[in-house]
DNA sequence: TACCTATATACTTATATGGGTATATGTCCT
DNA sequence: AGGACATATACCCATATAAGTATATAGGTA
């Protein structure tokens, strides 16, 4: 049971919430996290990183970035989580994300380029 | 969403989840529930308020006992508590409660007939 | 090598949370 | 009215949690 309490917490702060919503939809590096929430890079660092140790996401390196992506085992978890992402009209704030996150894409193109002059 | 963060932080609760699978399955008494699951008075009291308070339980007098129920309108925390009842089996701690719960109809009969001799 | 960016972590602080004990309130019964 | 039980609440304490700032680590590129 100490594991379904601990889905229940994880959920139950609005960034991860939003950080599991976004995973549910596509893969993201740390830097995209941060420009499309608004969330600063540590504290998107930090739960990641909490994330992670539970299991439920997983990491991999792409030259500088590290992508996280969902890794759920346990059914229940997923039937929340789709439950949460099915009814995403009733949550305008992940709804945004979800939104923003079309063009974060781009966001790391964007950066290279600018780097590049 | 702060109605849906909050659902999910009265989830990540032992105390609560215990709680609110039992009313899930009939109304109980603060007593009822202080006797099945060994939680204190105090406390069952306290979890119950909070769970009235955000309107998920409603409760009634009947003589010197007061009957909590669930008041659930919200389909997305319905669904979701119906989900770990449909998996309980995986929770002994909460499989435990409800078999105890069998004999609680009871309990309070037991009392009356122990205080009248 | 030096610099820039991405990511992780350490440290601190403020706040929320849960449980216990003691006590108040309310109901029933005699 | 007084005693017994049911319930609610106040108060205290310990712990967990989240966020910020600063800093460390690591990769990429010139």
């Amino acid at each position: 049971m100490e594991k379904l309490i601990n889905y229940f917490k994880l959920l139950s702060d609005e960034t991860r919430l939003r950080i599991m919503v976004l995973l549910f939809h596509n893969e993201f590096c740390v830097c995209q996290i941060t420009g499309i929430t608004g969330i600063s890079q540590p504290n998107v660092s930090k739960h990641l990183a909490r994330l992670r140790d539970m299991g439920l996401v997983k990491d991999e390196r792409k030259e500088q970035y590290i992508f996280y992506s969902l890794n759920i085992k346990d059914k229940i978890f997923e039937d929340i989580l789709e439950k949460i992402v099915d009814n995403i009209e009733d949550y305008p704030i992940l709804r945004l994300d979800i939104e923003k996150s079309k063009g974060a894409a781009r966001y790391i193109e964007l950066m290279n380029m600018k780097n590049r002059g």
